[in-house]
DNA sequence: TCAAAAGTGTTATGAGTACACCCATGG
DNA sequence: CCATGGGTGTACTCATAACACTTTTGA
């Protein structure tokens, strides 16, 4: 025997929920679907897994050609499988969600593959599950954020304090104490308080601050407690 | 245009890491696989999606003809997609991670499919990929364990705080002091005193307690903090 | 000189932890 | 009557949350 007879076999596929942060809103990188059903509409970017591909690699593989981005925050998230979800033909979705420094995103690539960032409460009519997806996504990235540094991905490798607290601010649409959060951030010993200011904002200027790339993969999974009460999910 | 061209189609299985408690240890229940290959080695109970079923779906099916039960708790762990880790043919697997009240399994059950409850510190090999699924579940019970009221689910209707410590000792096979953790336990309002004691254990004996469904639906998602260090994860 | 953002410290409250003795009962 | 497990309270420490003024500097 080398095949497992009298079953079905089934298309299988990604689907990449990227969010960005601008410096004022937390966004989605969405495109306009390139192949029929529903082409012209827009949805996450997504693909099919290739016979030589694991999930992980066909995520990675298709976050690479939408944004030129490689080493990328990418999770798996959730896998998607009602037999109707796809119209055209019975097709699995495995799901990820991905954090990119929104600066680091070329253009260009916007034009190709006609794609655009919009902000979480613009969001146009996206096909099939894709809405479910993405309301999925984003409760995971607060329940996660919540608890482990992971926001430190959705921005530059040199941030300021005040940037990091609006990142903070606008995930959780609430607003923190600056002295509060100031001393919890610092206090995971996470961040190294660099030389140079960034003047971008303000007259006087906010010290950049880098991560402490050691302490932060090794302490990847610290609890942060930066979120008061920590949100549900 | 009616089917997506030139993509593969592949095998797509769920599979179970079933968790139960007897009173003392945490336990996993087992199958011997009943086809070839590796037919008669140790598996999780797992079954390939039908084509009208989500993978969920497939999941309570597959629970159920093994276990007897419905109602369970179930939730989607992760999906292993490597092109390599079913020899016979790819197939893609959706593993769940199910708690159950060991003692409304159906021992008759263990015959017909063959299954059997492993201690987790005696697990045989299993095949494929299952160690990866158990290793993973048993961290996002540890994890998710810490923070939600979730090992409920592995008790009968009614049991004593005795018995919900030591499950507890067991999950993070640590010794918890008995004040404390009845103290933080009682706080979440999640439980109800019964008039009657469970003298099994011991001679004077121990109240039983009740979930307050309302609560508990109510606060599935609330934070227990049970746990003095959450683990990592 | 003033507007605008950055930076900093203290106090009060609540949560977590450590810890030890009495109670009820069956044998 | 005694061995066994069940049940309860307090004090200390630490983390969190609330709160306001000074600093810097470009325009």
């Amino acid at each position: 025997m080398t095949k497992y007879q009298h079953q079905t076999r089934l298309l299988a596929a990604i689907d990449c929920i990227i969010f960005g942060f601008d410096g004022t809103t937390l966004k989605l990188l969405l495109v306009q679907r390139a192949i029929q059903p529903e082409k012209g509409r827009w949805s996450l970017m997504g693909g099919f897994i290739q016979p030589d591909e694991s999930a992980d690699i066909a995520a990675v593989r298709v976050l690479k050609k939408l944004t030129g981005l490689e080493g990328v925050y990418l999770e798996q998230l959730h896998t998607f499988s009602d037999p109707k979800r796809d119209p055209i033909e019975r097709t699995l979705s495995v799901t990820y969600f991905a954090l990119i420094d929104i600066h680091r995103y070329e253009q260009q690539l916007s034009d190709e593959y006609h794609a655009e960032w919009f902000t979480l409460t613009e969001i146009p009519q996206l096909i099939f599950d894709h809405p479910e997806m993405m309301y999925m996504a984003q409760e995971k990235l607060r329940y996660k954020a919540a608890l482990h540094p992971l926001l430190f991905e959705l921005l530059p490798k040199k941030f300021t304090l005040p940037q990091l607290q609006s990142l903070y601010e606008c995930v959780y649409d609430m607003p923190f104490d600056k002295r509060n959060f100031t001393r919890k951030v610092l206090s995971t010993k996470l961040l190294v308080k660099q030389k140079d200011k960034d003047k971008g904002n303000s007259k006087k200027g906010a010290f950049f601050y880098k991560l402490d790339n050691k302490q932060y993969k090794a302490n990847l999974h610290a609890f942060l407690n930066i979120i008061p009460n920590p949100p549900i999910g």
